[in-house]
DNA sequence: ACTGTCGGGACGCCCCGTTCAT
DNA sequence: ATGAACGGGGCGTCCCGACAGT
């Protein structure tokens, strides 16, 4: 059982390293190698662990699938959840290589046989929902159109991030995030709510530390989601 | 000796050749085979007209670098060039192989040792330079952020393009970057300004058009726009 | 772990077969598939024990390097021991591949990037070491230049190898050692000293022979004679 | 007519070429694209002249064949003459990059599927028959081997050079192989006449200076051979 | 007769993902 | 979990041919 413990730990220094190297070169610059070697290991105790190349990315992009629609803290404004589940992810992505990894492989187009568009379309169903229910409570225009505007928040955030890593190697991911919604918001939100929206780029970090409140030591997002 | 017309014209092909493999697998993951392939060349052919896979790369990127800034034809309104450049460059990436995979080469980070942040630099510097104009022209508001402003346009931009290419295969691009450009505009547009800008998705290909009446030949836009 | 047995004697294998066709083709000649195909071996394999073509050759070249210096028994005749240093050699070339691939790589000139130059110094080193013994005790002529001479006796000794491999595949190469050393010797020894010299062309495996009595195992050039 | 001529000049440029680059690179080493653009031809020129690699070896090597048995002047001495067509041979050597190339090509063992071993069956030849005109004119030991003191001559040579060219780019070629013979040629040469051959370093150009009277103001050494 | 442009295709080196025995 | 081996395939080189001008 102990000897159980340090292999589930492999395993995820494993995952960690993938996500490094793959956020940096994606999937087809990638050598498993070069995932091993990060972490000190042989490539006999990686396929111990993964069965292939294919098999690690998918585990690196399910490590984050169902994951960045942060459920939040319910807040009276809906958009403030929506900001919040927004700034979250960006914090998380500053920090969780597996995240990072993800990202990338989502971006990477037609990188093996993944199908990489689950987490896009996950992230846009979630913001659908987010906006729905923020219609429902009179915090939006009427006119605005739901569906484009999920679309665009998935779609700026993830080229401000590309952006940001390339730029900056996301050091000032969080703040040109709320530069994006501080400039999106606008115009879909009712004047009186954006009023009310807290977007700092810190905005991240303080909800994470608001979250951790009940006793979730653990930094890794997953354990999180508990609540 | 006159007999290089054959030879430019298979440059051409394998230059566009590679833009549609690279945009579609990035650099790592193409191989130059599918390259030439795709145009019933062989590698010998290949290597006639280009050195290395990294020459090829590069020759792509620079078809582009400081095209991507379209010289519109000038507006009272600065801000309507502003939205005309990246109508025209979304139009243009719908149909010119070369754009779309110099994009995809420019977000491919560290492909290779090409500078593919000379791209995004250029483009941001193109736009910042339209935002000063409209700002002398008392068309911004008064606190706008010029660069970040500047930078969240490219970044934006270059999200939606890529999630179009993931999801429609850059059909709806048109119309997703006008949705963009209305939501973004008037959160730095002044609102009289704002009213009068001409978004709408075929916006690109009208001011093509408008372009193409005289001899403006200078600009290779115009040629590849014969499909 | 033990395991390790294998690999050596794979790599060992790999050595030897590099040396025959080095010595056959040349550095730019050899094909490294020759050199695995020929002990029935694979890429893969080769590739395992071995970084590059060019780190093959040095390690074929490092296996004779600080070896052609053969440490032959001590004798009263300072020149004996020269003489049967150059016939050990000889007879040591005629069945050992790594040596053979050896010194063709060496007078292979501009073979990658590899020092050729360092076994021919360190011959002509050894050779002069022995001269001045050999003058010390007298038995020179007073006029000899020892560097000319030392260094005649490396570049004729190769190129009555290179003879000896071209003419008759080296089966001839002891006896032609032996004329070569009876033609010089007169040259630069005294009289009375080249009498009693023992240049027969069966001396190299003689002197060999009785240098495997005692233990000597720590000359491996031992071990490959068992053929 | 005139048009063939620079056509003779041109082939005769790319045989130099050819030589120096063989001579430094071996056969296998050597590309057809080397040697054309060092005199500043194109593909196309070179296969106009000639129709393959190997041919191209072939014609450095038969430029030579049948020449380095070089016709001195006749002397008193056979044995004179035997150095003499030594040290010509090793001056030219010095200086004509046809020569050099067929040298290397010769010892280059199996390059192509050429006959490298002519050119040395034709030297031991030719040494072998100025041996037996020396023992006629009792010039000789009466024990000497001929035939053993032919390919010892040859292989010897050979050897030096290859040294001095590595060693010193083969400046001090003809000092090695006057150093060569001085050691040589008493082992087979009566006392008598070993104290009479000049076998000085610039015996070769002296001997060289001695057959240009006849205005054979040409340097290459093909032309001379008319006499 | 001679030279240059363009293209074809074989092959060499080496990397990499993967498996197997231990 | 490791050392060893396997084999597919990518990149780039190279030899050469097909023509077209001159």
């Amino acid at each position: 059982v102990a000897r159980q413990e340090r292999g589930i730990r492999t395993r995820q220094l494993i995952l960690e390293s993938a996500g490094a190297v793959f956020a940096e070169h994606g999937y087809a610059g990638t050598t498993i190698c070069d995932v091993y070697n990060r972490v000190g290991l042989t490539k006999g105790a990686f396929y111990f662990h993964f069965a292939s190349k294919d098999e690690l990315a998918e585990e690196v992009l399910a490590a984050q699938v169902g994951r960045n629609q942060y459920p939040v803290v319910p807040r009276e404004l809906k958009l403030q959840e929506l900001v919040d589940s927004g700034m979250v992810f960006a914090h998380a992505l500053t920090y969780d290589p597996i995240l990072q990894g993800s990202i990338r492989l989502s971006l990477d187009l037609h990188a093996g046989e993944i199908d990489r568009l689950r987490p896009f379309r996950a992230w846009i169903a979630q913001n659908l929902r987010a906006l729905e229910e923020a219609r429902e409570h009179g915090e939006l225009h009427p006119r605005v159109d739901l569906l484009d505007t999920a679309e665009l928040l998935v779609g700026s955030f993830s080229g401000v991030q590309v952006l940001s890593h390339a730029l900056s190697g996301r050091r000032d991911l969080e703040r040109r995030v709320s530069v994006l919604l501080s400039h999106l918001l606008p115009s879909f939100a009712v004047p009186g709510v954006v009023a009310k929206l807290d977007m700092a780029p810190d905005r991240g970090s303080r909800v994470l530390a608001e979250m951790r409140q009940p006793a979730w030591e653990d930094s890794n997002i997953l354990e999180m989601r508990a609540a």
